[in-house]
DNA sequence: ATAGGGTTAG
């Protein structure tokens, strides 16, 4: 991907790291070559390894191919990506770039030669283990190899290696252990990871806390804190002592959840007999003052940090960006600024989440100029700007109308290698949706194609809302057709973007006929879907239908704003029905005594 | 060696 990044962005320095890829590409296939065959000889020695195989677990099995994606970990180490290699887009000429380009070559070529340096470390590895073939040559080896492959994610030949060392009677330790347990709960098999840990307290190795932290980590994320909770309980049963990182994992869970006593609860509980329990643990105390923020107590929270002041040995930026973060999002702008030249002085330099904060509140003061300012002292500070502050950036630009400057941001992004998420095509499309200006928007999504990002429904839904705001219902409804066709299916949005329309136009008819499909469909019809059919009702005049509409609202207990309400009092009084209005106003007067929302 | 806190979220 990325020498193709450069082509579009440089087309005029292809030659030079053209000559660069011609200069290196005989040696790398060459020793790609010696790698894959030592390897085959490697695996070929034992037959059946190395035959596609499916290894079956006993809640889910995985497909995969576990020699090739060994042989592949260690391929990657020394591979150069030279395939895409084509200069297609000349639309992004940029004569600022070339800088940038250069430390990309310059950094890339640095790359490669480090790679082969690897290369061919891993060769003369490799034919080591096959004269040798000493026992400890091949644990090292391939311990090393199952902590690559989990890096990697694949944890099926993590497994699977694992399982041949086992058969051979040669266990791995605890830390590869660990490795295999972090990776499994990394890509969401937590089950697996689970009984990867029971495993272990059967046969060996014993887990460690930190094989505990891994797991009790994973079922906070999946947000099933009992059962980290369960865990924990378990973990004291088999003689584990749980550590600091323990608690701070439990306690950051039951914040997040909002059991914030139930969290000092327990802390209190783990630590009773705890020598320095008076010094409070600054990650601990981080994780206090962050929630607090987070509710809007800020003296609270401020206590938290005055403690750590005067009781810990020192703070760290992760502290200071908690404390930054909370002014910024109590838009206290001007705080939070001085907070950070406080943290510079000490000696703490900002990092990408400090320099986020700041972007982000500057950004949402409507200040994109002190924003961009910013976001180029980061730059100058040695802190590279990334997807996040890019996001920012951008959405602060669309919001403020200043389309050039957001595109030129997008245009940097590609200059510095970076391939922007659909988060951000999607910012720069949605603009142009607002404005009507649906060529454009579908131009950018055509350049979001040139650079490989998939749209996703978000993107669609921008599409269609262009269209719309152009007047074109019935190419807003193809779109949505094409949907499914590339793997994404519309959601709520969609559909309210179109029924919406639809009544507008007056066309009930057709929005009934959407709502029908997305019934059909299984999607649940949400407030907004029901105020736009009422809306329709009202415009063509549809009384009965509208009144009986809002009934169902008030029935399903969906009516959470106030539009329905002003949109039926609004009918009663272009109908010239005073009366009616204003007896309809009192029952939802009335109602919002009884403790109805609305 | 492995495990903990902070920035985005249409």
């Amino acid at each position: 991907m990325a020498p193709f990044v450069i082509a579009c962005v440089e087309p005029h320095l292809v030659p030079i790291h053209f000559i660069f890829i011609r200069f290196l590409n005989p040696v790398i296939e060459s020793i790609k070559h010696d790698v894959t065959h030592t390897f085959s000889a490697l695996f070929l020695s034992q037959p059946n390894v190395f035959t596609h195989q499916r290894i079956r677990f006993e809640d889910d099995d995985i497909t995969l191919s576990p020699a090739k994606d060994i042989m592949l970990a260690i391929r990657n180490r020394c591979q150069l990506n030279s395939e895409d290699w084509s200069p297609k887009d000349k639309s992004f000429g940029n004569k600022n770039a070339p800088y940038a380009v250069f430390n990309a070559l310059d950094s890339m070529l640095k790359d490669s030669l480090e790679r082969l340096k690897t290369m061919r470390e891993n060769i003369s590895s490799v034919k080591i283990g096959l004269q040798g073939y000493t026992c400890e040559n091949n644990y090292i080896e391939h311990t090393a190899t199952i902590r690559f492959l989990c890096l990697e994610g694949k944890l099926g030949a993590a497994l699977w290696l694992r399982r041949k060392m086992v058969q051979k009677g040669i266990l791995p330790d605890v830390f590869t252990h660990n490795h295999i347990v972090n990776g499994l709960c990394k890509i969401g098999l937590v089950e697996k990871a689970d009984w990867l840990i029971r495993e272990m307290l059967e046969f060996g190795p014993p887990p460690s806390c930190a094989t505990f932290n891994n797991l009790i980590k994973a079922y906070c994320v999946v947000n099933t804190v009992d059962k980290a909770l369960y865990l924990f309980s378990i973990m004291a049963n088999t003689g584990i002592q749980p550590n600091r990182i323990t608690c701070n994992i439990l306690v950051h869970a039951l914040c997040q959840k909002g059991l914030l006593k139930e969290a000092k609860k327990m802390l209190e509980d783990i630590l009773h007999d705890d020598d320095d329990k008076d010094v409070p643990d600054l990650v601990t105390s981080t994780i206090f003052m962050d929630n607090y923020f987070k509710n809007g107590e800020t003296i609270e929270a401020l206590s938290f940090w005055n403690e750590m002041l005067q009781k810990c040995a020192k703070v760290d930026v992760v502290a200071y960006n908690v404390l930054i973060n909370g002014f910024c999002k109590s838009q206290q702008t001007n705080i939070a600024y001085g907070i950070a030249c406080e943290m510079l002085k000490k000696g703490l330099l900002p990092d990408a989440f400090t320099y986020n904060s700041l972007i982000g509140a500057l950004c949402k003061e409507g200040n994109t100029n002190e924003a961009c300012y910013i976001f180029q002292v980061m730059s100058k500070m040695g802190i590279m700007p990334d997807q996040i502050s890019y996001k920012i950036m951008i959405q602060g630009l669309c919001f403020k109308g200043d389309i050039a400057r957001a595109k030129e941001l997008l245009r940097c992004m590609l200059a510095n290698l970076m391939v922007p998420k659909p988060l951000i095509w999607n910012l720069i499309i949605g603009f142009y949706g607002r404005c009507r200006d649906a060529s454009n928007a579908f131009f950018t999504r055509d350049q979001m194609l040139a650079f490989g990002v998939r749209p996703n429904v978000f993107t669609y839904n921008a599409l269609v809302l262009a269209l719309l705001k152009s007047g074109n219902i019935y190419d807003a409804c193809s779109l949505k057709e094409e949907m499914p066709l590339k793997g994404l299916y519309p959601d709520v949005i969609t559909y309210n973007l179109l029924i919406g329309a639809a009544c507008n136009l007056g066309r009930v008819g057709f929005a009934l006929q959407l709502h029908g499909e997305m019934l059909q469909r299984g999607y649940e019809p949400d407030l907004i879907t029901y105020t736009e059919l009422l809306k329709g009702f009202c415009i063509r005049g549809k009384m009965k239908e509208a009144e009986e509409l809002y009934a169902k609202i008030l029935k399903s207990g969906l009516l959470t704003d106030h539009v329905p309400v002003q949109i039926l009092f609004n009918m009663y009084c272009k109908r010239k029905d005073p009366v009616v209005a204003f007896n309809f106003y009192q029952d939802w007067l009335a109602s919002k005594g009884r403790g109805y929302p609305y």
